[in-house]
DNA sequence: TTCTTTGCAAAATGTTTGCAGATAC
DNA sequence: GTATCTGCAAACATTTTGCAAAGAA
């Protein structure tokens, strides 16, 4: 039930090593978690990467129902495989821990944009500095315009 | 209905700007909004410049209804007089518009921690130079966990 | 008078929980 | 065999909406 904010264990390298961690914690592997966390390790960056809503998620594993998907997504999360965040309103997004691509802009209109995290470093040590505060770019993302949305606005 | 992301108007000074405005957008000023705008200019900060949720926005107004308040809070926002943002999980947080403390960030504990808009120039900057992305630090706060959390954590 | 707003109730999300039966180990 | 997990249904939390009555201009 406890979602460690900065459990900054490292992330599983692959399906296996996931599964291998499931066991690990005690938990089985099933065939719903086992479908979910295909998913995460599959070659769809929309899942992996930019992450996908629980709703979403549920929609693409045939006869799921969201209460496995929400039990199994929070067991993947105490685990340090799967890891959700925020978008301004809506569902939260699901996907895998420690993806290649850092904390994401998410836009008006939508579009997702990828951003390393060597380009917030800058702020994450002035706020460690200044603050004490430690950023976690894994949980929120940042809410931005894009050229697009204000040529038009 | 629509809640632009970036009407960048000016926020209105005081109350009677503030009420001023509803009327110049075609609105009544109704004791349930009067109410509310009260609440954000007065001088309570919580309210002011952290923010609360409808619901405690609710109880502090006394025998006001939620959705009355979520309403009110709508056609506030339309006008530019409040401003809502989404912390983690939960409710989102409505506070005045353009209060002079910049975003903040939420830490783990719940600690909320003003920070001044010059001091996130330099990443919005970098995010319009390099992806043409216009930061909008009004609707977002940034995750973070403080000093004491990760000493104890 | 006229158009906006309120209050209530109901619906629409998004997420969690209780429980009995199924399943992994 | 036993503790965990699933599936369903129901509860929950947050926010939105429909509608008739009340209120502002």
């Amino acid at each position: 039930m406890s979602h460690p904010p900065s459990s900054r264990r490292t992330p599983p390298v692959d399906l296996d090593d996931a599964l291998a961690r499931v066991r690990a914690g005690g938990g089985r592997v099933t065939a719903a978690k086992r479908a979910l966390v295909e998913l995460f390790f599959g070659d769809d960056p929309a899942v992996a990467v930019d992450g996908l809503s629980a709703e979403a998620l549920t929609a693409r594993l045939a006869g799921s129902d969201p209460a496995t998907v929400y039990r199994g997504l929070a067991q993947l999360e105490d685990l340090g495989i799967v890891e959700h965040r925020h978008l301004g309103h809506g569902p939260a997004t699901y996907r895998r821990a420690g993806s290649t691509s850092g904390p994401v802009v998410c836009t008006s209109c939508g579009t997702v944009t990828a951003v390393e995290p060597a380009e917030l470093a800058p702020l994450a040590r002035h706020l460690l500095d200044r603050y004490g505060l430690e950023l976690d770019l894994h949980h929120l993302a940042l809410d931005a315009r894009c050229a697009g949305c204000r040529d038009a606005g």
